[in-house]
DNA sequence: CCCCAGGCTTTTC
DNA sequence: GAAAAGCATGGG
């Protein structure tokens, strides 16, 4: 490795708890006395390994990310600039402070800054499944359709993929491409239809960051491709455009709405009516304008504390 | 064989 | 329009 940093944080950080947290499909854990995470972003292969919950180091071949210098891209990426306390009103802790309490040590989990297109492709992975079959798609079409990197480790060498791009995946042959999405031909072709719409530039996410955007004008786009229903587009708002506003409503986040804060809504099925008036009702005790960070955080206790779930 | 997993699409009322 | 059924696959 070229370059390598030390980064300490004021805000608590949890790297693994991050990472792993559900939201990144896109970080693999690497084997070895020390764990260490590692990805490639924007063709630059980048280690993270933890030290203690204020700090972590850095490994890269390079020192900057689109001009950007490392520690300060690392610092957007993990979104320290957020704090994630605020997601919260001042009265929460008053109104349920039983939950309050479980939540606390979950306020070192981050939102990443994610890729649009990639975050795009792994949350299609992610309809009525569980969480390892979605992280072992995602592998699978990195491993069968990403470039190949190796970089070096601590004296290791550690072999990294590219996401694919979409020009790769627009290009796949569905037959081949759904032995990476569980068999599910449905969801390979509408892998390979959405990476055709970005690649032929029918698709572009540049316009899609803006935040005056209405986030229901975000959502609706995004829906016009098969296979992204409301929750998908949330996720995708929420993971990589930026929009912490957007709060994905999948069979977790359905449960904990009924079970801590009391919702009669939460206990009908999931339609696209029950979706809408769940969003309304979670701005009403989570702060509107990070309510997906919020949700994130409970999402997260939810799956551990309550159903006793690991997330890798 | 049952139910569930970070849903979406089509049919039916 | 909105609710209900159908879909598709692997794991516990």
């Amino acid at each position: 490795m070229k370059y390598q940093y030390e980064i300490k944080t004021e805000s608590l950080i949890n790297i693994s708890q991050s990472l792993f947290s559900g939201q990144s499909f896109l970080w693999e854990k690497g084997n070895d006395s020390t764990p260490y995470y590692s990805s490639i972003i924007k063709s630059i292969p980048i280690i993270l390994c933890e030290i203690s919950e204020h700090e972590f180091e850095i490994y890269s071949t390079q020192n900057s990310v689109d001009g950007v210098p490392l520690p300060e891209f690392i610092n957007r990426y993990f979104t320290l600039d957020i704090n994630s306390e605020l997601a919260f009103p001042e009265n929460f802790s008053r109104l349920y402070p039983e939950l309050w309490q479980r939540l606390a040590p979950y306020f070192s989990l981050r939102i990443m800054r994610q890729d649009p297109f990639e975050t795009m492709i792994s949350f299609m992975c992610a309809q009525g499944i569980g969480m390892h079959l979605i992280r072992k798609q995602v592998t699978m079409l990195r491993e069968s359709y990403g470039e190949a990197r190796s970089v070096l480790y601590r004296s290791k060498e550690v072999v990294l993929h590219h996401f694919p791009t979409p020009e790769k995946l627009a290009a796949a042959d569905p037959a081949l491409l759904s032995r990476c999405t569980n068999n599910n031909r449905v969801r390979a072709r509408n892998i390979i239809l959405a990476a055709q719409c970005v690649a032929e530039g029918r698709m572009d996410f540049n316009a899609l960051c803006d935040p005056a955007l209405p986030l229901s004008e975000l959502r609706n786009t995004l829906c016009q491709n098969g296979g992204i229903g409301y929750k998908i587009a949330d996720c995708i708002a929420l993971f990589s455009l930026g929009r912490f506003d957007a709060f994905p409503i999948d069979t977790h986040v359905k449960q904990y709405l009924g079970e801590w804060f009391n919702s009669a809504t939460a206990r009908r099925p999931l339609s696209p009516t029950t979706y809408f008036a769940l969003d309304k009702e979670a701005r009403t005790f989570l702060n509107p304008d990070l309510a997906g960070y919020a949700g994130h955080l409970l999402f997260h206790c939810w799956r551990k504390e309550v159903k006793g779930l690991r997330t890798f």
